[in-house]
DNA sequence: TCTCAAATTAGATCTATTCTAAGCTTGTAA
DNA sequence: TTACAAGCTTAGAATAGATCTAATTTGAGA
């Protein structure tokens, strides 16, 4: 776990409470929550953050790359600190949102690709189910 | 190319001129349009479907299985009668979005996640980068 | 301490999508 | 042919996430 305030300047931003405050919720969250979960959250004990600022924040923070926006849900724009390449899981009964490491899919080969899109940036496996929890519980078979 | 009315009768749909429209023009389209496109492309000559319709005809083919929705951008959804198994190439600079056969990344192997994940449901590999035509106008590099 | 560009804020606005309630179409049966 | 019901379409209202605006506050450097 960096410092966020550290990364903050870094990037040449003015470390303040708020941003701090987010930064950090990102880091430490292993969710992917999104912008309205974090005014939620973040204000839960002590209000110090309004909505706009989150929403600029989040949007300074994906500017300079401290951040990336996941979007594989309809209407949902979700938020991540985890900027390593990295995969998803989306479970399609609670909507549980997991990282799957890299080295997950090691194997995946670009090679049959790579003459029709020579100039590839980034590449994410999005893998869909149901969670080992709500197969147990059995909602939504 | 399936007759549109062939599929909305299987799935116990009642065939009429907008979602005959609808559908046939997602089937012909190499493109994945959103509904606000949809309903500009479909009213372009002949004005007969409205917004609304649009909206509820993308619900009911999402539900009956003829049409899935794509969501891999900030607050565009975007739909896809291609409803086999396939990846997507998406373009940062024009936000072209291209079908990537199945058979491209055949290499994939799940044995990694299966112990974690056992109720897997859809994979899909988004590709992010710069297509052809935008690297050779060298637009947004 | 003073200054001022940058950050934060409440509330207005925008916009994609969903909802509502009325009208229309089609198939069926008297 | 007429009556009815179910399902479909529609315009416009409502909703909600995101963005914008303009005023206020903050904090890093002089
Ligand atoms: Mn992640
Ligand atoms: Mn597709
Ligand atoms: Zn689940
Ligand atoms: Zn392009």
């Amino acid at each position: 776990m960096v410092d966020p305030a550290l990364l903050l300047e870094q990037k040449g931003l003015k470390v303040t409470p708020q941003r701090y405050a987010i930064l950090r919720f990102l880091q430490q969250t292993e969710d992917h929550p999104t912008a309205d979960q974090l005014v939620e959250q973040l204000n839960r004990n002590l209000p110090m953050t309004s909505r706009a600022t989150v929403y600029n924040t989040l949007s300074t923070l994906r500017d300079v790359g401290l951040v990336r926006e996941v979007t594989h849900e309809a209407g949902v724009l979700r938020y991540d600190a985890n900027i390593e390449p990295h995969h998803h899981f989306i479970c399609r009964v609670c909507g549980r949102f997991d990282d799957i490491d890299w080295q997950s899919f090691q194997s995946l080969d670009l090679s049959p690709i790579a003459a029709r899109y020579p100039h590839i940036e980034n590449i994410e496996v999005i893998v869909r189910g149901v969670c080992r929890q709500c197969q147990a519980t059995g909602n939504g078979q």
